[in-house]
DNA sequence: GTTATTCCGGACTATACAGTCTGGAATTAA
DNA sequence: TTAATTCCAGACTGTATAGTCCGGAATAAC
């Protein structure tokens, strides 16, 4: 009875989420998203809604990338030191590029509006998340003998999503790989404490 | 011959920052300026230029404050870390609102574009400065004997840096002191190596 | 073929905002 | 008093931008 829908929705948003990446949120036009989408202005409005509505989506979108990423980094990996090793190592070898495009949650918190309490509620949710899977690895690491059990895993995983903002605040004003790869060496020491 | 200035340039200037701060650039309009300021739209113009020019002289106004706050700290203790002790533990004991204000410098970082050069060299030249004080506390602690000489004074000082921007990104999302504090003293335990 | 839906392009509206300009009053020194 | 400068209020311009609306073509199910 209807024409089907011609366009990939879920391509469309991951196009916006990268504008919005690049770009922010204010300095995200639409005529730049639409380009980069592929679709019309029509279009958008009718499967997104508006330009917030989209941006809540390509949030959501890039939340559910990382977070699926980083627990299969904690289940590919044998030890829970490892895991972190790679997340803040491999987070110092990236490319210029993407030191300076950053994190886009980070952005999102720091360019949106102190009011915003929708915004500001996804992030508190999201950074809970990554607190989890921090703080369930580190646990683990702990029952097995890995890690010592000097330090509680809740704040030694607030202490990592921290030391990761901290980085990628640093990486997005320098890409400085010898330094991202001193700062974590220095946050993965606190994980040798005796 | 001429009328004088009846407004003080700086605590006009003081006022402008304050509301970049709270409001980042983009959301900091001309009406809210001058209604901050207490001054008109034509003597803004006439005294600092335009709202950019404007901007970067609240983010210098804004970085000779804290960078002589963190020299008097350093200056003011006897052990080095006691000044990075007070550093952290005091932010982390900030109210609620300075909280969710966060740090001008840091969002100015993450809400710039990534094209703009000039915001970024001025970052960078304050991310040194601030490095610089810390490495050389660190070195006159390791050289007096107080700290551990295992880590490079260089690479603690980034560390720290990286953590007081992550501490503050976690502040402006969320007012949790308990954490704040967790998160300070593992960082802080990192001084104490063997 | 009919009907319902989606697509696109483009026109259009409304609004917010930075920046300029004008007029006239106030303030200082010569 | 005069000249120079600063102040303010307000009008005005130009521009960027989000969002709406319309016309017409395409594509599906019935």
């Amino acid at each position: 009875m209807a024409r089907p829908k011609a366009f990939d929705e879920r391509q469309a948003l991951a196009a916006a989420m990268e504008v919005f990446w690049r770009a922010g949120y204010e300095r995200a036009s639409l005529d730049v998203l639409l380009l980069a989408m592929g679709i019309s202005k029509q279009s958008l409005y009718d499967t997104f809604g508006d330009k917030r509505a989209l941006y809540l989506k390509a949030l959501v979108y890039y939340r559910d990338q990382t977070l699926t990423s980083m627990r299969e980094l904690f289940e590919s990996v044998t030890k829970t030191r490892d895991g972190f090793s790679r997340l803040l190592l491999g987070m110092s070898a990236e490319s210029e590029e993407q030191h300076a495009r950053g994190c886009l949650l980070l952005s999102a918190n720091l360019e949106r509006d102190a009011s915003d309490r929708v915004v500001a509620a996804f992030l508190r949710d999201n950074q809970a998340s990554v607190e989890a899977i921090f703080a369930t690895a580190i646990a683990e690491g702990q029952s097995r003998g890995e890690l010592s059990k000097k330090h509680d895993p809740q704040a030694l995983a607030k202490f990592f999503a921290s030391t990761i903002q901290g980085m990628r605040a640093m990486a997005r004003l320098k890409s400085d790989r010898r330094a991202l790869r001193q700062v974590a060496k220095l946050a993965l020491s606190v994980l040798d404490a005796p």
